[in-house]
Order: C-alpha cells, then sequence, then structure tokens
RNA sequence: GGGGGCGUGGUGUAGCGGUUAGCAUAUCGGCCUGUCAAGCCGGAGGUCGCGGGUUCAAAUCCCGUCGCUCCCGCCA
C-alpha cells in the first residue's frame, strides 16, 4: 500500500508515529521557508507541514532550532512542495506531531495534528482544474461544465457525500430486505417493447432484423412472473428507462428498490414500508418524522385539500371549495366557471394583504402556466365590524364591487382568513384549478417561509382512480398501470362507469415529493382479460401483447402486490438536493445528453448496416 | 411539442447603443516559518455562445440558431 493510514483517520493520540499518506492536494499555502499541504483523500483531510527543518519548527521562532540533519530529506520535501499545485497526486512520508497550541483547526476531524513531512513524492501531477474543487464555490458554476468534468465534480465534499449517503440508504435497504427474508432477483434488460405507459428506450436486433428489445420501464412483469413463479419476497434494486422529456426529478434512466410479494394485501405492503422508512430515516437523518403512523389520505382528500396527490404536510394552508357559494354570483368568472362544470377553490396566503402588486401580479403570472386565467384576491387590510363582519372598507380587492356581503361573509369564513390575510382563488375546471393552486400554495409556503425544512413529512395517498379517461386517444387509461386490481366492491362497475372504480394502489409522499407507489395486482386471468379490454385493447392486441401474462395467471397465480421506490428521490430528499442530478455519479442534462462522453452520438454505416437499420435524417437537406 | 431564465478571461460576475470591456477568484512570477479562503507585490489571460441584420457605431437592439436550466404537455 502506499499509505499506512488515511487523510481522515490520524488524532491526538497518534502524535509520534511515523505515517505514510497518500491523497489529493486540497490547498497548499506557500509561506517560503514553510508550506502547509491539505492532503485529501475519500477520508478527510490532513495538514502536512514541510519545513526545511527536520525537528518540526515550534511557532513564533520562539525556539528555532539548528538545521541539523538526521538523516532524512526535509530540504527535498520542501522543494517538492513548491512545486505540488491543487489536485496533484502525493505521497508524504512523517511523523504525526500534536498542532502546538493555538493553531488547532475545530474545522478538521485531523485538526488537532499535522505530519511533519520528511519525504514527498509526486505521484501524479495535475492540470489547473477548471472549478475550484475544495470548499462549496463549486455550487455556483454552471452544470455544463460540473457535468463535462464530472469526475471532478465528484472529488467535491457535497457530491462525494451525496453519493456515500447513496450508498449507505442502498444499503440499508438490502440489509432490511435481506433480513425480512426476501429474495434479490435480477432481471433482464432487455425486455419487450409495450404500448402501455412511458416510452420506451428501444434496442435493435441484430439477428433478428426488424425487431427490438426494449429497455424496462420498470420490471412489473418479471416480479409477477416471481410471485407465478413461487418466490413470494422478491426485492430487486433496479434499473430503470423511460424516454420522456426531463425535470429536476427525472432522468431518463434511474433506479427504483422494487418488490413484489405474495399472500399479501395493501395493508401489509404498506406496514413493510412504512416500517423499512422510518428506520431508514432514523438511520441517515437527523430531522424528526413529522407525524408517526404517517397519515393516510384517500385520493379524493389530497385533490380536495391540496390539489395535489403528492402533498406536501410540512406546513398547512388547505385548500377551501366555494363553488357552492358562488354558484349563482353576480361575478362573471365564478358564474360561468361553475356553470361551465368547473369548482371555485381558493387559498390563503398568510399575512399577503399588504402584498404590492407587484407582488400580487407575481402570483398570477406564477399560475398561468398551469392554465389558470388568473387570481381573484381580497386581502383582509382592516379589522371585522362588531358583528365578525368585514366591509367594504376594510377589504382590498378588485372583485369586492361584484360580490354580496354574504358571499364575502362565506369567502372570509371558508378561508379561515384573519385581519392581514390575502384571499387567492381560482374558478377554472378542476383539472386547472387543483393544479394551478397546489402550486401555488407551494409557492405561497415558500414566500411566506412556512416550510419547516427539518421534518420529514411522510404520507400515504390510497383509493386512487383506477383509470381515467385520455382524451386525446378517445380511451380509459391505466393510473396506475393496467396490472393493477380495482377495489373488490369496484368491479361490478367496470364496465358502466369507469371513472367511479378505485384501485387497491398507494402512493408513498414525502415532503411533496412522490417517493413510491404500489398497488395490489389482478391475479386471475379473467379479471385481468377485462381490464385489458377496458383499456380498448382488442384480443388480438392482448394476445400479441400481453399473452404471456394471462397464460401465466392459468398456472396458478397467488394474490400478489407491491411497490417500487425511486431511489435518487429518496436520496435527494435526505441530501437536502434541488434536483435528482445531484445523486447520481453520471447524470444526464434535461435533453438527455451525456456530457462527459458526448452520448448519444452516430455510430459507423457499419454497425448500421448489421442492425438493419437506416437513418432518417429529421430536416432533409435540400438539393 | 410549447413557454420562461441564462450564455462576457479557467470559474463566478459588472457593463445593456460610443468604456482601453470593470471586479472577484483561480492561474503565473517574486517576497515570505504557523497558515488553514494564508498574506503582500507584480504579470498574463476576453474576437462578450454561434450566424445574420439594424446603425456612423453592437457585449448592448432585432431575427435565427446552438447549449445549459426551470416549468407546461408528457412521465402506466
Amino acid at each position: 500500500m502506499l499509505k499506512t493510514h488515511t487523510c481522515g483517520e490520524l488524532r491526538a493520540s497518534d502524535a509520534g508515529k511515523e505515517v505514510t499518506l497518500s491523497g489529493w492536494v486540497n490547498r497548499r499555502r506557500d509561506h517560503g521557508g514553510l508550506i502547509f499541504l491539505d492532503l485529501r483523500d475519500r477520508s478527510g483531510i490532513t495538514q502536512i507541514t514541510v519545513s526545511d527543518d527536520p525537528e518540526g519548527n515550534p511557532p513564533n521562532g520562539a525556539n528555532p532550532s539548528s538545521a541539523s540533519s538526521n538523516g532524512n530529506n526535509c530540504a527535498g520535501a520542501l522543494a517538492t512542495a513548491s512545486q505540488v499545485r491543487s489536485e496533484f497526486v502525493v505521497q508524504v512520508s512523517g511523523s504525526v506531531q500534536k498542532r502546538p497550541q493555538g493553531f488547532e483547526n475545530a474545522e478538521l476531524e485531523t485538526g488537532e495534528i499535522e505530519v511533519i513531512a520528511s519525504e514527498l513524492q509526486i505521484l501524479s501531477e495535475a492540470r489547473t482544474p477548471p472549478f475550484v474543487l475544495s470548499g462549496n464555490q463549486g455550487d455556483e458554476v454552471d452544470e455544463a461544465v460540473r457535468l463535462k468534468y464530472r469526475y471532478l465534480d465528484l472529488r467535491r465534499p457535497r457530491l462525494a457525500a451525496n453519493l456515500r449517503l447513496r450508498h449507505d440508504i442502498v444499503r440499508f435497504i438490502r440489509n432490511f430486505f435481506y433480513d425480512r427474508d426476501f429474495l434479490e432477483v435480477e432481471t433482464p434488460i432487455l425486455l419487450k417493447s409495450t404500448p402501455e405507459g412511458a416510452r420506451d428506450f428501444v434496442v435493435p436486433s441484430r439477428i433478428h432484423p426488424g425487431r427490438f428489445y426494449a429497455l424496462p420501464q420498470s420490471p412489473q412483469q418479471m416480479k409477477q412472473l416471481l410471485m407465478i413463479a413461487g418466490f413470494e419476497r422478491y426485492f430487486q434494486i433496479a434499473r430503470c428507462f423511460r424516454d420522456e422529456d426531463l425535470r429536476a426529478d427525472r432522468q431518463p434512466e434511474f433506479t427504483q428498490l422494487d418488490l413484489e410479494m405474495s399472500f399479501v394485501e395493501a395493508a401489509d405492503v404498506m406496514a413493510l414500508i412504512e416500517e423499512m422508512l422510518i428506520s431508514l430515516s432514523a438511520e441517515v437523518s437527523d430531522k424528526p418524522i413529522q407525524n408517526l403512523p404517517f397519515p393516510v389520505l384517500t385520493y379524493d382528500e389530497a385533490m380536495d385539500k391540496y390539489g395535489i396527490d403528492r402533498p406536501d404536510l410540512r406546513f398547512g394552508l388547505q385548500l377551501f371549495d366555494v363553488t357552492e357559494l358562488v354558484r349563482n354570483s353576480r361575478f362573471g368568472v365564478f358564474k360561468n366557471a361553475v356553470a361551465a362544470g368547473g369548482i371555485v377553490k381558493g387559498i390563503r396566503y398568510p399575512q399577503g394583504a399588504q402584498l404590492s402588486r407587484k407582488d400580487i401580479d407575481d402570483l398570477i403570472e406564477y399560475v398561468k402556466p398551469y392554465g389558470a386565467k388568473g387570481l381573484a384576491w381580497i386581502g383582509l387590510t382592516g379589522d371585522a365590524g362588531d358583528n365578525g363582519q368585514y366591509s367594504t372598507d376594510n377589504l382590498r380587492s378588485p372583485i369586492i364591487k361584484f360580490l354580496s356581503e354574504e358571499e364575502i361573509a362565506g369567502l372570509v369564513t371558508a378561508s379561515g382568513a384573519e385581519k392581514g390575510d390575502l384571499i387567492l382563488l381560482v374558478a377554472d375546471e378542476p383539472g386547472v384549478t387543483n393544479p394551478a393552486l397546489a402550486n401555488l400554495r407551494l409557492e405561497i409556503g415558500d414566500r411566506a417561509n412556512l416550510v419547516d425544512s427539518n421534518l420529514l413529512a411522510f404520507c400515504w395517498v390510497v383509493d386512487f382512480p383506477l383509470l381515467e379517461y385520455d382524451s386525446q386517444e378517445d380511451r380509459w387509461g391505466a393510473i396506475h398501470h393496467p396490472f393493477t386490481s380495482a377495489r373488490d366492491e369496484d368491479w361490478s362497475i367496470l364496465e358502466e362507469r369507469p371513472a367511479d372504480v378505485r384501485a387497491k394502489a398507494y402512493d408513498v409522499v414525502l415532503n411533496g415529493w412522490e417517493i413510491g407507489g404500489g398497488s395490489i395486482r389482478i391475479h386471475r386471468s379473467n379479471l385481468q382479460m377485462r381490464m385489458f379490454q377496458r383499456l380498448g385493447l382488442s384480443e388480438k392486441e392482448v394476445d400479441e401483447q400481453f399473452g404471456h401474462m394471462l397464460e401465466a395467471f392459468q398456472y396458478g397465480a397467488p394474490p400478489h402486490g407491491g411497490i417500487a421506490m425511486g431511489i435518487e428521490r429518496v436520496v435527494a430528499l435526505f441530501a437536502d438536493a434541488q434536483s435528482i442530478r445531484e445523486v447520481m455519479a453520471f447524470p444526464k442534462t434535461a435533453t438527455g445528453t451525456d456530457l462527459l462522453l458526448e452520448a448519444p452520438s452516430p455510430v459507423d454505416d457499419d454497425q448500421l448496416a448489421e442492425l438493419h437499420i437506416a437513418v432518417r435524417e429529421r430536416n432533409p437537406v435540400k438539393s
């Protein structure tokens, strides 16, 4: 070994030891005849002190010792140290010394000691890095630069800590399921394309011209087949691929904790995952869990109170519904929206009544991407009268003149607003009103500083609808996936009232991020067939695409269900990262490129020919 | 597919119609024995993403394009 100790382990109790360390030069502080090197390896940083004085010099020249030579090479080490630059890889031998009193560094684990170098050897020189790797300055650097030099970015303490945290989390998860008798099984990466769900990444077959494999969006079918195979408890840390547009929390390839269990009901899977998440949180985080056991919301409750199926419960500000109150309002925006089948909901902005017109306009702009045409707003600038009601004098609002006293009173009551608060309202179809207010709620939480970032607010969302109508394709589609079972009592209305069928599905949410979702599956082939038909697949299509599943269900399929959790999202939440890229070693950009490898890239014509592929130019050059 | 933001020495930024394109940091050289964002002195480094246009004059205004990013659609 080129080192006897790591750069993170030496303490005052090691004083006097002769050690050899190897690592990267984090920083150099050159005082001429005295040079300090901060030597970094993955375990930490140790200060190396290099001078031409082999005894190690007391501070401030209080006791200048003679430059006696005792056979080591301090002068050589000093000369080498003056050559050394940031990120050089060096090997140092020397003696561990307690630092002189007053010169300890409390910032460093090893800050009580320093290594007085007797030998210093450059193992590898380094070009000047494109950005500063020590400290946190690199956080400000353009992400494109960081991605191109990802191997340098990963030397930075924050990124390195994120990957270590990810390792700790995955190790914890594996051990948790090993201990509970789960079998870890690897499933294929080369699978079969199916039309349901996300767009597939596709791999051409050389041996079978014109045919393609698909990369797994998740190992869904394989894990169900493993249940039919009798394994009863399966899990896998599985790589998944989805060819869809990306976001801060979505990458084209990502990792799931995928698991499946036989002879269970939803409550069994939920209890197990809840236990896992509770102990995982205790293991890797100092933050307390806000509510135990995890609150369970139905989908309808979540949409009603938060406008979204993944509510951030770290703060209140529930939405309120005033559709009935304003159904016959003189205010046309409300009345017309309701008449058109829409809803009118709102949210309270605590102490928002005095926001500037610009701030309010910003909120209106904020809501527009979600389709809302605007925000109606009422500021409670003054006090309520003796009767508890607000008069026009004590309100600030462009719409007040359109509202009756009853409507104003009703709005104030429904919102729970008090003096100084601002009421914000959206009137539109539910598919616009809810997302607009849900995101507005987050924005208000942020602006009004209502979010306690030191909390872990887990919750379950259950009773999802099984199906949703796809107006573009004019058919019903599975919200979760086509193997999800309806609740037993709802099978009878699958054909007649598909919108009302609830699924045996459950999502687990942490601080407003959906970190996992699962369901109890259909395990009987006749019900699965009914489901496929409900989704509008012809018998031929079912046979071609899912025939193997239906056939498998005919050979003794146990009742089963499971869940999948997004590892990157979990790690990002525990790491306080804004993007899952921050917890991946080599992530791709928002357009799916790899700036380090420069992928995707063209391939040789020969290679294409072998795969029976012809590339069609997107914009043919006109000759 | 759509919308917003950003793009100026290596990095982070100021400048937003006429500047010698400023600052910080990194970098290079010199001095320096107690620093830990070391300090002090000095130097080098920019065709302002790219292309086109407007103008006497463009980093600055306009159009296009490329890249990064956030969001909508999409993501069972």
